[in-house]
DNA sequence: CATCTATTTCGAGAATTTTCGAAATAGTAT
DNA sequence: ATACTATTTCGAAAATTCTCGAAATAGATG
């Protein structure tokens, strides 16, 4: 996975409205969800939903098959994990990676 | 988590340049890296650096520590699991997609 | 206090994103 | 072909992001 392509996702995962749109694909698993379901749900004219739809469909994160006339969006398990994996797989590479423990502003 | 806050995580991450910045964290772990370091390292302008250093900070992903006049910056960890965890958790949540039944929150 | 290094804030221009209505297209059925 | 539903493309305005140089600030040292 290049740096380039994960940046790309996670800016397509970076808006409030792709993120909600992604995540009720995600809890929708194999069945996906129809366009038209979403546009409702989200409450987005349809040609914004159009437009963030392309742009997780570009990076991977969806995919889409048709039906007749609707077309079913589908979250694309196989890239989320990619991106999963970018993110936490090079921890402390360059350091000894001790047990991390928090100083997060608790 | 929530999702504003996530989005606004994954829109700071979605940025090449914050991105390459963000991992050189990760792979230095706890000794962290200092901002001038980072400033050569990555090659862009100080207050260039300092402004998407600002907004990983915003987001929680980052922190920073001072030693004298130098300030060491950290991957926060703790952080980016929950975000991981938020990607990952509700997958197939409304079908039936297997083991994934511990939601009570939603 | 004067000065030096390290880093941030300010201000502003260029580029990109977000949004939506109107019009166009894809597919089905009559 | 006509009509109908589902969805996308086009065009454009408003908002946001990205970038950098110049000036300001934080902390240490002579």
């Amino acid at each position: 996975m290049k740096l380039e392509q994960a940046a790309k996702q996670l800016e397509a995962l970076g808006n409030p409205k792709r993120l909600n749109l992604y995540r009720t694909l995600v809890r929708a698993g194999e069945a996906g969800r129809p366009v038209g379901y979403l546009q409702e749900t989200l409450g987005i004219a349809p040609s914004t939903l159009s437009h963030h739809l392309h742009r997780l469909i570009l990076t991977g994160l969806v995919t889409q098959e048709r039906q007749a006339t609707t077309l079913i969006c589908r979250a694309n398990y196989p890239v989320m994990d990619d991106l999963l994996g970018f993110l936490a797989d090079e921890c402390c590479a360059d350091a000894a990676c001790g047990p991390a423990v928090g100083e997060a502003a608790a």
